[in-house]
DNA sequence: AAGGCGGGGTT
DNA sequence: AACCCAGCCTT
């Protein structure tokens, strides 16, 4: 074992030299605050997706002083189609106490980083290495797939003692010099070459003391976590029409779709015609448009628009709460859930 | 320790 | 249709 583990770092390095990724937007100018925003990004998300999003967002917001005066709703709008809306609050926030507490200027040690809204270990470590060559492991999705393979760790990683196990196996391999270079190389093997199906081990720099190649068993690593069916949810989504604009409403913070504006929502159709009457709305007669399923990692939704138009109404919107949606004219920078948005543009 | 949190690409 | 992706936060 420890001779696998010290030529480890040596043949990844090299490696890198001539077939690592060297030119992405965010290793253009490596300053933390890009590499900040693009490991956000790239939480649970691909690079390719990443890239617009990335330049887009660095084009509005230059420096971590621009993002932090911001509206939320500027930074919403911007993370529109990207999910995991939590990680563009907590960057948000996170801009915010970098202001006040380290004067704009993104930290450099390891405990006030990690400690930030929305960077964990992973991410403070990738952001200290990359950006400043700091002495830290990381331990995403990529490492875990090369680490899993290597040294054969059985068990699925979402498990608190396989993953120590890994931090552990991470924290060994990487070396005290060009960690920067390092990281971004395990990165990359795990990206390019151990990829999740059809590794390319004939290209792998590891492959002559990888324990999974040398027992032909990449197909069983990382253990894949004991699968359970995924329940499914119905949804009634009410597009209310007065003349040609949409109300929406403003949802919780947190939860699903924290801060983005949805149609109102009800669990039956006959929520909808209580609600209305309720609120003394009276409108034309409710058509339903074509349903469709709307899939998240833990549940289907199934969504049933509604469409409507007020004929007649009495004080119940409240602009705090909700945005009217403009069908034919420009609309105020704000953030919409997929489904949504993609009502909104067909019914335009 | 387990579950919530999106959307898109791949197979 | 199932699976996974540059994870983190809350409970």
């Amino acid at each position: 074992m420890a001779m696998t583990i010290q030529y480890f770092p040596q043949a990844v390095l090299t490696w890198y030299e001539q077939y690592g990724r060297k030119s992405l937007p965010w290793q253009v100018e490596k300053s933390s605050y890009h590499v900040w925003l693009s490991e956000v990004m790239l939480q649970q998300t691909q690079v390719a997706t990443v890239i617009p999003y990335f330049n887009r967002f660095i084009e509005h917001f230059p420096q971590i002083t621009d993002l932090a005066k911001a509206p939320i709703d500027d930074v919403l709008h911007l993370w529109t189609g990207l999910g995991y809306y939590a990680r563009a609050r907590n960057l948000h926030k996170a801009a915010q106490l970098i202001v006040d507490k380290f004067n704009g200027m993104f930290p450099t040690k390891f405990d006030d980083v990690v400690v930030l809204p929305g960077i964990g270990r992973s991410t403070a470590g990738a952001i200290l290495s990359l950006a400043q060559n700091q002495h830290y492991p990381i331990l995403d999705g990529n490492v875990k797939r090369v680490l899993t393979r290597y040294f054969a760790v059985e068990g699925w990683p979402g498990i608190k003692t396989v993953e120590n196990k890994l931090w552990q196996l991470s924290a060994q391999v990487t070396p005290k010099h060009k960690v920067a270079k390092f990281n971004q190389a395990m990165m990359d093997i795990g990206a390019m070459v151990c990829t999740r199906t059809k590794p390319k081990c004939s290209l792998c720099p590891l492959q002559t003391h990888c324990l999974a190649y040398k027992t032909e068993s990449w197909q069983l690593y990382p253990t894949k976590k004991t699968k359970n069916a995924i329940p499914k949810k119905t949804a009634y989504f009410l597009m209310l029409e007065y003349d040609h604009t949409i109300w929406l409403e403003k949802r919780p913070p947190s939860g699903i779709w924290g801060g983005l504006y949805c149609f109102p929502q009800f669990s039956s159709k006959q929520a909808i015609t209580d609600w209305l009457k309720k609120q003394g709305i009276e409108t034309t007669a409710p058509k339903q448009l074509v349903a469709f399923r709307h899939t998240f990692s833990h549940f289907h939704l199934d969504i049933f628009p509604i469409y409507c138009v007020i004929t007649k109404y009495t004080k119940c919107f409240n602009e705090h709460s909700g945005y009217w949606y403009k069908l034919k004219s420009n609309n105020a920078k704000i953030g919409l859930a997929t489904p949504v948005y993609n009502l909104l543009k067909q019914t335009i």
